[in-house]
DNA sequence: GTAATTGCAAATGGTTTGCAGCATC
DNA sequence: GATGCTGCAAACCATTTGCAATTAC
Protein backbone atom coordinates (compact mmCIF):
# COMPACT_ATOMS: atom_id res chain seq x y z
CA UNK A 1 0.00 0.00 0.00
CA UNK A 2 1.44 3.80 -0.43
CA UNK A 3 2.40 5.44 2.25
CA UNK A 4 -0.04 8.17 1.63
CA UNK A 5 -2.88 5.55 1.71
CA UNK A 6 -1.40 3.94 4.82
CA UNK A 7 -1.24 7.29 6.63
CA UNK A 8 -4.82 8.04 6.19
CA UNK A 9 -5.94 4.13 7.28
CA UNK A 10 -3.95 4.92 10.48
CA UNK A 11 -5.86 8.30 10.73
CA UNK A 12 -8.83 6.47 10.51
CA UNK A 13 -8.46 3.55 12.83
CA UNK A 14 -7.18 5.57 15.47
CA UNK A 15 -10.48 7.51 15.37
CA UNK A 16 -12.19 4.64 15.40
CA UNK A 17 -10.49 3.30 18.37
CA UNK A 18 -10.45 6.46 20.09
CA UNK A 19 -14.25 6.61 20.32
CA UNK A 20 -14.39 2.80 21.13
CA UNK A 21 -15.85 1.42 17.84
CA UNK A 22 -14.31 -1.96 17.00
CA UNK A 23 -11.83 -2.91 14.54
CA UNK A 24 -13.12 -6.30 12.87
CA UNK A 25 -11.74 -7.38 9.74
CA UNK A 26 -14.52 -6.79 7.77
CA UNK A 27 -14.25 -3.11 9.06
CA UNK A 28 -10.87 -2.90 8.43
CA UNK A 29 -10.98 -4.34 4.70
CA UNK A 30 -13.87 -1.58 4.18
CA UNK A 31 -11.06 1.36 5.41
CA UNK A 32 -8.27 -0.28 3.28
CA UNK A 33 -10.12 -0.53 0.41
CA UNK A 34 -11.64 3.03 -0.07
CA UNK A 35 -8.19 4.55 1.32
CA UNK A 36 -6.38 2.80 -1.47
CA UNK A 37 -9.12 3.55 -4.53
CA UNK A 38 -9.01 6.85 -6.21
CA UNK A 39 -11.93 6.21 -7.84
CA UNK A 40 -14.64 7.24 -5.29
CA UNK A 41 -15.94 4.03 -5.30
CA UNK A 42 -19.74 3.06 -4.36
CA UNK A 43 -20.75 0.74 -1.89
CA UNK A 44 -21.51 -1.76 -4.37
CA UNK A 45 -17.93 -1.89 -5.38
CA UNK A 46 -16.51 -1.62 -2.25
CA UNK A 47 -18.68 -4.92 -1.57
CA UNK A 48 -17.25 -6.67 -4.37
CA UNK A 49 -13.91 -5.85 -3.31
CA UNK A 50 -14.07 -6.88 0.36
CA UNK A 51 -15.75 -10.38 -0.67
CA UNK A 52 -12.52 -10.77 -2.01
CA UNK A 53 -11.04 -11.73 1.42
CA UNK A 54 -14.09 -12.23 3.46
CA UNK A 55 -16.55 -13.86 1.13
CA UNK A 56 -19.17 -14.37 3.62
CA UNK A 57 -18.76 -10.44 4.38
CA UNK A 58 -22.56 -8.78 3.82
CA UNK A 59 -23.78 -5.66 2.37
CA UNK A 60 -25.28 -4.15 4.96
CA UNK A 61 -22.55 -4.15 6.97
CA UNK A 62 -20.29 -2.27 4.23
CA UNK A 63 -23.50 -0.09 4.51
CA UNK A 64 -23.31 0.36 8.04
CA UNK A 65 -19.58 1.15 8.02
CA UNK A 66 -19.71 3.67 5.65
CA UNK A 67 -22.21 5.28 7.12
CA UNK A 68 -20.65 5.53 10.23
CA UNK A 69 -17.91 6.83 8.72
CA UNK A 70 -19.75 9.67 6.74
CA UNK A 71 -21.49 10.73 10.55
CA UNK A 72 -17.72 10.94 12.04
CA UNK A 73 -16.90 13.17 8.51
CA UNK A 74 -14.01 10.38 7.33
CA UNK A 75 -15.43 9.94 4.32
CA UNK A 76 -17.35 11.97 1.63
CA UNK A 77 -20.57 10.85 0.34
CA UNK A 78 -21.64 12.27 -3.21
CA UNK A 79 -25.16 11.26 -3.23
CA UNK A 80 -27.14 10.27 -6.45
CA UNK A 81 -30.87 10.35 -7.23
CA UNK A 82 -30.95 8.09 -10.10
CA UNK A 83 -27.63 6.08 -8.77
CA UNK A 84 -25.90 4.55 -6.50
CA UNK A 85 -23.43 7.10 -4.28
CA UNK A 86 -19.98 7.03 -4.82
CA UNK A 87 -17.22 7.95 -1.29
CA UNK A 88 -14.29 9.35 -0.84
CA UNK A 89 -12.39 9.08 2.04
CA UNK A 90 -8.82 10.41 0.76
CA UNK A 91 -10.41 14.39 0.14
CA UNK A 92 -13.41 13.89 2.85
CA UNK A 93 -14.29 17.28 2.66
CA UNK A 94 -16.38 19.39 -0.07
CA UNK A 95 -14.47 19.69 -3.21
CA UNK A 96 -15.82 19.77 -6.95
CA UNK A 97 -15.77 16.84 -9.59
CA UNK A 98 -15.95 16.35 -13.12
CA UNK A 99 -18.53 13.03 -13.71
CA UNK A 100 -18.68 11.34 -16.81
CA UNK A 101 -22.35 10.66 -17.34
CA UNK A 102 -21.34 7.42 -19.52
CA UNK A 103 -19.07 5.46 -17.93
CA UNK A 104 -19.53 7.08 -14.30
CA UNK A 105 -15.83 8.29 -14.03
CA UNK A 106 -15.45 10.58 -11.08
CA UNK A 107 -12.39 13.01 -11.12
CA UNK A 108 -11.47 15.87 -8.94
CA UNK A 109 -9.18 18.43 -10.31
CA UNK A 110 -8.54 21.52 -8.64
CA UNK A 111 -10.69 23.98 -9.65
CA UNK A 112 -9.26 28.13 -9.00
CA UNK A 113 -12.90 29.52 -9.61
CA UNK A 114 -14.45 27.53 -6.64
CA UNK A 115 -12.46 29.78 -3.46
CA UNK A 116 -14.86 31.81 -2.37
CA UNK A 117 -18.19 30.76 -3.89
CA UNK A 118 -19.62 29.57 -0.18
CA UNK A 119 -18.56 32.98 1.17
CA UNK A 120 -20.26 34.80 -1.84
CA UNK A 121 -23.39 32.60 -1.53
CA UNK A 122 -23.74 33.14 2.60
CA UNK A 123 -23.11 36.90 2.25
CA UNK A 124 -25.83 37.26 -0.35
CA UNK A 125 -28.25 35.05 1.47
CA UNK A 126 -27.30 35.23 4.96
CA UNK A 127 -27.25 31.25 5.11
CA UNK A 128 -24.71 29.87 7.62
CA UNK A 129 -23.18 27.44 4.98
CA UNK A 130 -21.97 24.22 6.06
CA UNK A 131 -20.90 22.06 2.87
CA UNK A 132 -21.70 22.53 -0.77
CA UNK A 133 -21.57 20.26 -4.27
CA UNK A 134 -19.58 21.22 -7.10
CA UNK A 135 -20.82 18.36 -9.93
CA UNK A 136 -20.34 18.92 -13.28
CA UNK A 137 -21.77 16.61 -15.81
CA UNK A 138 -20.28 15.65 -19.56
CA UNK A 139 -18.18 13.00 -21.06
CA UNK A 140 -15.12 11.98 -20.23
CA UNK A 141 -11.90 12.33 -22.99
CA UNK A 142 -12.03 8.44 -23.20
CA UNK A 143 -15.67 8.06 -23.84
CA UNK A 144 -15.60 11.03 -26.88
CA UNK A 145 -12.83 8.65 -28.64
CA UNK A 146 -15.37 5.60 -27.83
CA UNK A 147 -18.00 8.00 -30.19
CA UNK B 1 -51.49 35.06 -12.68
CA UNK B 2 -48.77 37.12 -12.99
CA UNK B 3 -47.42 38.23 -16.72
CA UNK B 4 -44.14 36.41 -16.38
CA UNK B 5 -45.60 33.21 -15.42
CA UNK B 6 -48.17 33.30 -18.04
CA UNK B 7 -45.73 33.88 -20.57
CA UNK B 8 -43.94 30.82 -19.31
CA UNK B 9 -46.65 28.93 -19.17
CA UNK B 10 -47.59 29.90 -22.81
CA UNK B 11 -44.25 28.80 -24.26
CA UNK B 12 -44.30 25.52 -22.16
CA UNK B 13 -48.21 24.56 -23.86
CA UNK B 14 -47.21 25.55 -27.75
CA UNK B 15 -43.65 23.10 -27.28
CA UNK B 16 -45.89 20.67 -26.43
CA UNK B 17 -48.50 21.15 -29.13
CA UNK B 18 -45.38 21.33 -31.47
CA UNK B 19 -44.75 18.02 -30.48
CA UNK B 20 -47.71 16.54 -30.69
CA UNK B 21 -48.44 15.99 -27.28
CA UNK B 22 -52.03 16.57 -25.81
CA UNK B 23 -53.27 19.40 -23.17
CA UNK B 24 -54.78 17.39 -21.14
CA UNK B 25 -56.66 18.84 -17.99
CA UNK B 26 -54.53 17.55 -15.17
CA UNK B 27 -51.31 18.12 -17.62
CA UNK B 28 -52.11 22.05 -17.69
CA UNK B 29 -52.89 22.23 -14.25
CA UNK B 30 -49.02 21.04 -13.89
CA UNK B 31 -47.99 23.56 -16.03
CA UNK B 32 -50.06 25.83 -14.32
CA UNK B 33 -48.78 25.20 -10.49
CA UNK B 34 -45.14 24.99 -12.08
CA UNK B 35 -44.78 28.00 -13.48
CA UNK B 36 -46.60 29.77 -10.54
CA UNK B 37 -44.10 28.60 -7.59
CA UNK B 38 -40.41 30.04 -7.27
CA UNK B 39 -40.06 27.58 -4.02
CA UNK B 40 -38.92 24.51 -6.16
CA UNK B 41 -42.12 22.18 -5.40
CA UNK B 42 -41.54 18.45 -5.14
CA UNK B 43 -43.62 16.06 -7.14
CA UNK B 44 -45.98 15.48 -3.77
CA UNK B 45 -46.58 18.97 -3.51
CA UNK B 46 -47.54 20.04 -6.77
CA UNK B 47 -49.66 16.82 -6.85
CA UNK B 48 -51.04 18.18 -3.43
CA UNK B 49 -52.17 21.73 -5.50
CA UNK B 50 -53.48 19.56 -8.49
CA UNK B 51 -55.73 17.70 -6.79
CA UNK B 52 -57.30 20.42 -5.49
CA UNK B 53 -58.70 21.32 -8.85
CA UNK B 54 -58.50 17.86 -10.15
CA UNK B 55 -59.04 15.87 -7.17
CA UNK B 56 -58.95 12.13 -9.14
CA UNK B 57 -55.61 13.20 -10.46
CA UNK B 58 -52.78 10.32 -9.92
CA UNK B 59 -49.32 10.44 -8.23
CA UNK B 60 -48.15 8.83 -11.29
CA UNK B 61 -49.61 11.56 -13.86
CA UNK B 62 -47.74 14.08 -12.26
CA UNK B 63 -44.66 12.14 -12.37
CA UNK B 64 -45.09 12.00 -16.12
CA UNK B 65 -45.50 14.98 -16.87
CA UNK B 66 -42.86 16.21 -14.42
CA UNK B 67 -40.65 13.63 -16.63
CA UNK B 68 -42.04 14.83 -20.05
CA UNK B 69 -40.96 18.34 -19.41
CA UNK B 70 -37.63 17.23 -18.10
CA UNK B 71 -37.03 15.30 -21.16
CA UNK B 72 -38.37 18.31 -23.23
CA UNK B 73 -35.96 20.56 -21.29
CA UNK B 74 -38.27 22.63 -20.07
CA UNK B 75 -38.16 22.28 -16.22
CA UNK B 76 -34.62 21.41 -14.24
CA UNK B 77 -34.52 19.19 -11.84
CA UNK B 78 -32.72 18.90 -8.81
CA UNK B 79 -32.47 15.32 -7.71
CA UNK B 80 -31.29 14.33 -3.95
CA UNK B 81 -30.61 11.24 -3.11
CA UNK B 82 -31.83 10.95 0.33
CA UNK B 83 -35.04 13.25 0.01
CA UNK B 84 -37.65 14.15 -3.28
CA UNK B 85 -36.07 15.92 -5.76
CA UNK B 86 -37.77 19.36 -6.22
CA UNK B 87 -38.26 21.05 -9.77
CA UNK B 88 -38.13 24.44 -11.61
CA UNK B 89 -40.02 25.30 -14.50
CA UNK B 90 -38.91 28.80 -14.43
CA UNK B 91 -35.17 28.56 -15.33
CA UNK B 92 -34.78 25.30 -16.86
CA UNK B 93 -30.83 25.70 -16.79
CA UNK B 94 -28.05 25.03 -14.32
CA UNK B 95 -27.63 27.82 -11.88
CA UNK B 96 -26.38 27.74 -8.50
CA UNK B 97 -28.75 27.32 -5.21
CA UNK B 98 -28.90 27.42 -1.41
CA UNK B 99 -31.00 24.52 0.10
CA UNK B 100 -31.67 25.10 3.98
CA UNK B 101 -31.36 21.33 5.43
CA UNK B 102 -33.20 22.55 8.40
CA UNK B 103 -36.65 23.43 6.25
CA UNK B 104 -35.87 22.74 3.10
CA UNK B 105 -36.11 26.01 1.76
CA UNK B 106 -33.93 26.26 -2.04
CA UNK B 107 -33.36 29.97 -3.44
CA UNK B 108 -31.66 30.61 -6.55
CA UNK B 109 -29.48 33.87 -6.25
CA UNK B 110 -26.99 35.21 -8.73
CA UNK B 111 -23.19 34.04 -8.06
CA UNK B 112 -20.99 35.81 -9.92
CA UNK B 113 -18.03 33.66 -8.73
CA UNK B 114 -20.04 31.02 -10.43
CA UNK B 115 -19.33 32.50 -14.30
CA UNK B 116 -16.90 30.15 -16.91
CA UNK B 117 -17.03 27.47 -13.86
CA UNK B 118 -17.76 24.45 -16.81
CA UNK B 119 -15.53 26.47 -18.80
CA UNK B 120 -12.10 25.85 -16.78
CA UNK B 121 -13.34 22.65 -15.37
CA UNK B 122 -13.71 21.48 -19.44
CA UNK B 123 -10.21 23.00 -20.23
CA UNK B 124 -8.15 21.30 -17.45
CA UNK B 125 -9.87 17.53 -17.80
CA UNK B 126 -10.72 17.31 -21.34
CA UNK B 127 -14.56 16.59 -20.77
CA UNK B 128 -17.29 17.87 -22.80
CA UNK B 129 -19.35 19.62 -20.14
CA UNK B 130 -23.13 19.39 -20.63
CA UNK B 131 -24.96 20.69 -17.40
CA UNK B 132 -23.82 21.06 -13.48
CA UNK B 133 -24.64 21.22 -10.62
CA UNK B 134 -23.77 24.42 -7.73
CA UNK B 135 -25.29 23.50 -4.23
CA UNK B 136 -24.53 25.50 -0.97
CA UNK B 137 -26.22 23.31 2.09
CA UNK B 138 -27.01 25.59 5.56
CA UNK B 139 -29.03 26.93 7.70
CA UNK B 140 -31.18 29.70 6.20
CA UNK B 141 -31.96 33.11 8.37
CA UNK B 142 -35.50 32.08 9.61
CA UNK B 143 -34.21 28.62 10.86
CA UNK B 144 -30.95 30.22 12.44
CA UNK B 145 -33.48 32.91 13.91
CA UNK B 146 -35.58 29.70 15.28
CA UNK B 147 -32.61 28.44 16.81
C1' DG C 1 -18.29 -10.76 30.30
C1' DT C 2 -20.19 -6.94 27.99
C1' DA C 3 -21.30 -4.18 24.45
C1' DA C 4 -20.67 -3.64 19.63
C1' DT C 5 -20.87 -5.84 15.15
C1' DT C 6 -22.26 -9.12 11.85
C1' DG C 7 -25.39 -11.17 8.44
C1' DC C 8 -29.76 -12.26 7.14
C1' DA C 9 -34.22 -10.99 5.67
C1' DA C 10 -37.74 -7.77 5.63
C1' DA C 11 -39.03 -2.92 5.32
C1' DT C 12 -38.57 1.71 3.31
C1' DG C 13 -39.65 5.45 0.13
C1' DG C 14 -39.37 8.04 -3.92
C1' DT C 15 -39.95 6.93 -8.52
C1' DT C 16 -41.19 3.99 -12.56
C1' DT C 17 -43.89 0.77 -15.17
C1' DG C 18 -47.77 -2.18 -17.29
C1' DC C 19 -52.04 -2.02 -18.71
C1' DA C 20 -57.16 -1.40 -19.30
C1' DG C 21 -60.22 2.30 -20.00
C1' DC C 22 -60.81 7.04 -21.34
C1' DA C 23 -60.24 11.61 -23.58
C1' DT C 24 -57.90 14.74 -26.84
C1' DC C 25 -57.13 16.05 -31.30
C1' DG D 1 -61.29 7.03 -34.94
C1' DA D 2 -56.55 6.76 -33.75
C1' DT D 3 -53.26 7.77 -30.56
C1' DG D 4 -51.83 9.48 -26.40
C1' DC D 5 -53.09 10.01 -21.49
C1' DT D 6 -54.96 8.70 -16.99
C1' DG D 7 -55.19 6.12 -12.77
C1' DC D 8 -54.51 2.11 -10.39
C1' DA D 9 -51.58 -1.30 -8.51
C1' DA D 10 -47.46 -3.66 -8.66
C1' DA D 11 -42.52 -3.44 -9.47
C1' DC D 12 -38.02 -1.17 -8.69
C1' DC D 13 -33.75 -0.50 -6.40
C1' DA D 14 -30.47 1.65 -3.46
C1' DT D 15 -30.44 2.02 1.20
C1' DT D 16 -31.96 1.15 6.05
C1' DT D 17 -33.56 -1.48 9.86
C1' DG D 18 -34.67 -5.33 13.36
C1' DC D 19 -32.89 -8.93 15.48
C1' DA D 20 -30.52 -13.24 16.96
C1' DA D 21 -25.98 -15.02 16.86
C1' DT D 22 -21.19 -13.85 17.04
C1' DT D 23 -16.89 -11.50 18.28
C1' DA D 24 -13.69 -7.65 19.71
C1' DC D 25 -12.04 -5.67 23.59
Amino acid sequence: MDPKAQARLQQMVEKLKAQRFRITPQRLAVLEILVESDSHPSVETVYAQVRKRFPTTSLATVYKTVTLLKEMNEVLELGFHNTANRYDALKPYPHPHVICTQCGKILDPPLEGAHGLAQEMSRKTGFLISSHRLDFYGICPDCQRRG
